[in-house]
DNA sequence: ATGGGTGCAAAGGATTTGCAACATT
DNA sequence: AATGTTGCAAATCCTTTGCACCCAT
């Protein structure tokens, strides 16, 4: 994953591509394992010293706001985001915590309007919570 | 809603049922538009003068891990509470920040454990985002 | 007297805010 | 110059923890 291509998102949905911005939707596209902004945070400092929390803060917030990242509230403890804007389930560990996609199972369209009794719905977030393989086969050892 | 039925509720869930217990199940199971902790206990403060956030921050949770009712994590900022344990997607609007049950949306079904690569599910949580009907309708002249 | 339940105060942690410095047009 | 962006420090707010007290068995 280059520069240019995250460049390019970030163009694609409106978001003038700072250096910043570029290395923190790099960060995400190609961390696919649903950062937190600690993670974003601590994998972009050793590169990039002057960076600070409070613009991964800002700026991931911004991104799913503009739809160039999804906000992933499945966690009670803390948000994380993810680079793949396509709508899927999310999975999170009772034991472990880690959150996995489930690419697997489809989600529900969204309602129609006039199934919504005026509701006006712009995003749909399917969230799943259980055991993950690994956690769930060494569950009996505890 | 008497405390009779509240105490019913905790005990078919194995909950041993205390005044606190007993009050803050009441509150839920009457208060159906998704309290959060402070919520909670500002509605008991009153009668209920000796009542911590503490115990409500424990009991909350402690009910949901027993599935007498079931946490929401709908909103980036504070988890809420839904005394209604029946599985139906929640909706938040992104004006005035109300959580609103969808009952006329059906969830999808579990899917089941062949269809998930391994990882074990055991709840299902569905949240929609968008304006809701008196948001979208004054929308206009803000 | 033992164990669970409650409540207070303090700690912890995530997130936001205010503001100054900086870059860019 | 004006505007948008960044970063630091402080503030804020939600939640948990440690511990003492209390109540019921």
């Amino acid at each position: 994953m280059e520069a240019k291509d995250a460049s390019k998102v970030l163009t694609s949905c409106g978001i003038k591509p700072t250096l910043q911005r570029i290395a923190i939707m790099q960060y995400i596209l190609e961390h696919r394992v649903h950062p937190t902004i600690e993670d974003v945070y601590n994998g972009l400092i050793a590169n990039f010293p002057t960076l600070s929390r409070t613009t991964v803060y800002n700026t991931l917030r911004m991104f799913s706001e503009h739809s160039a990242a999804q906000m992933i509230t499945i966690d009670e403890h803390r948000v994380c985001y993810d680079g793949d804007i396509r709508p899927h389930p999310h999975f999170i560990c009772r034991k472990c915590g880690h959150v996995f996609d489930l690419m697997s199972i489809s989600m529900p369209l969204l309602p129609t309007k006039d199934e919504t009794n005026g509701f006006l719905i712009d995003e749909a977030q399917l969230y799943y919570k259980g055991l993950c393989p690994d956690c769930s086969t060494t569950t009996v050892e505890d």
